[in-house]
DNA sequence: CCAATAGTGTCTTTGAGACACTATACG
DNA sequence: CGTATAGTGTCTCAAAGACACTATTGG
């Protein structure tokens, strides 16, 4: 029933897009997936979230997917929806909403993601900043190098982590990050990440079986010198917010 | 330089349009703000949430603003994006997707806009519930009839509710549904409305007052029986998130 | 002085951080 | 058996709820 005969007057009006800020944590190093622009001079920056413009048949979510597929190869993500941003000047070549969207991969899969296709390269979050349109995060190439991004995926970076940081402790994200399997220091290791603060380990031990989120499985890691520690897996896929 | 050479190519898109909640608490109960609709037997639901479709040249913000203004005649409210909404069928006239805000205003606010204009109505919400797309807020009309929305928009006001909650005690929101000054009294009665439950006193009050959100300014409430309560008024207007 | 609400003091419980300790696997 | 990390027990402190109390105003 929907897209076919449509009963609104139809205006001239912005057009409609997606961007992706796909994200993992490498050894406390936060990760964003970044595509190389073509036009970088004329937009200034020379790479960019991925993204596309939304077709008429489809939900955001169906859009998103479809950047997810067809840029990273990835299938199975934690997304959620950002905000939606419209500043009149956010794309020098025209009118632009974009939708943003962030998702959540470990590191193997990120890894994978990056390798999938031409154009595709990894900045890390070096720190967040702030500039003249509010909040934004400062990144670096795999070599140290500062990288700019084009529009206002800066903002979309920043206001990502910023969520994540709301949303750590009351609920799962911080499990999107790490494989099915985990130990609980390479959990602390997210969250200390993602806050930007170290974290006590008795009170974050206790804090993550005492609510539930986690829960032993009675296998233990391998390959490491020294003691290996439990591997934990998550208890409950379901409630986000 | 937005909005005349546009260097995109232009596909057949979505229609993008913004729907607002704007919502009050009086003597505990949560009321919004609709419309009358005149198709309503063509979409479902006689009623609907203001809104408009977003022009070329505004942002999501100046567009918001304009309806506010152009609905309920008000220029200053409190106003957040919640989120964008995008079902291929949430519209049976065609294809729209609609970014939500929701707005909040003191109880005198929003009775100058409900009447400001003809077709405009208040809703009470009765209780949240689900349905087959997720939450859903059941709503009254002013005689306590049931009174169903059309589109999404039920959905929404669930959606705002469920963000309230969430911000409420680490954000000034329960402010904007007041007066300048407030007692402590009303406040809480905000507090409990949108939570859902009671709350204790002595609590309330010290978290509001060691956390640094309000001050009391010496004055106190006038024409009441017995005891007046002494007014307070918020400090920071800033940081919210 | 009575009714009814405003406002406070104290106790308890809970949860988180600090700190120091014990446990275990590898070499 | 030493080393480095895994994992825990205890103390303290802060915040929040329960409960009972005092304070104040209009009638």
């Amino acid at each position: 029933m929907p897209a076919s005969p449509n009963e609104l007057k139809r205006h001239v009006q912005p057009a409609l897009a997606v961007d992706l800020a796909l994200l993992t944590i490498v050894d406390g190093v936060i990760e964003v997936l970044v595509q190389k622009r073509s036009d970088g001079d004329k937009v200034g920056g020379t790479h960019a979230l991925p993204g596309s413009i939304v077709r008429i048949d489809e939900t955001l979510e169906q859009t998103v997917n479809r950047v997810l597929q067809s840029k990273a190869g990835l299938h199975d993500a934690f997304v959620e929806q950002l905000r939606t941003f419209s500043a009149l000047d956010r794309d020098p070549r025209g009118r632009v909403v974009s939708v943003a969207y962030f998702a959540l991969v470990p590191p193997e899969t990120f890894k994978k993601a990056a390798r999938k296709q031409h154009g595709l390269d990894t900045a890390v979050v070096q720190r967040l900043g702030t500039n003249e349109e509010g909040p934004a995060a400062q990144l670096r190439d795999r070599n140290g190098h500062p990288m700019q991004l084009a529009f206002d995926h800066s903002l979309i970076i920043a206001t990502t982590l910023q969520r994540l940081r709301g949303k750590l402790d009351y609920t799962g994200v911080g499990f999107e990050l790490l494989p099915h399997r985990f130990t609980l220091r390479e959990l602390q290791e997210i969250h200390e990440t993602i806050l930007g603060h170290t974290l006590t380990k008795p009170a974050f031990r206790k804090k993550m079986i005492d609510r539930g989120f986690v829960r032993p499985t009675g296998k233990r890691e391998k390959g490491k010198a020294f003691r290996p520690a439990e591997l934990y897996e998550r208890i409950n896929k379901e409630s986000e917010s």
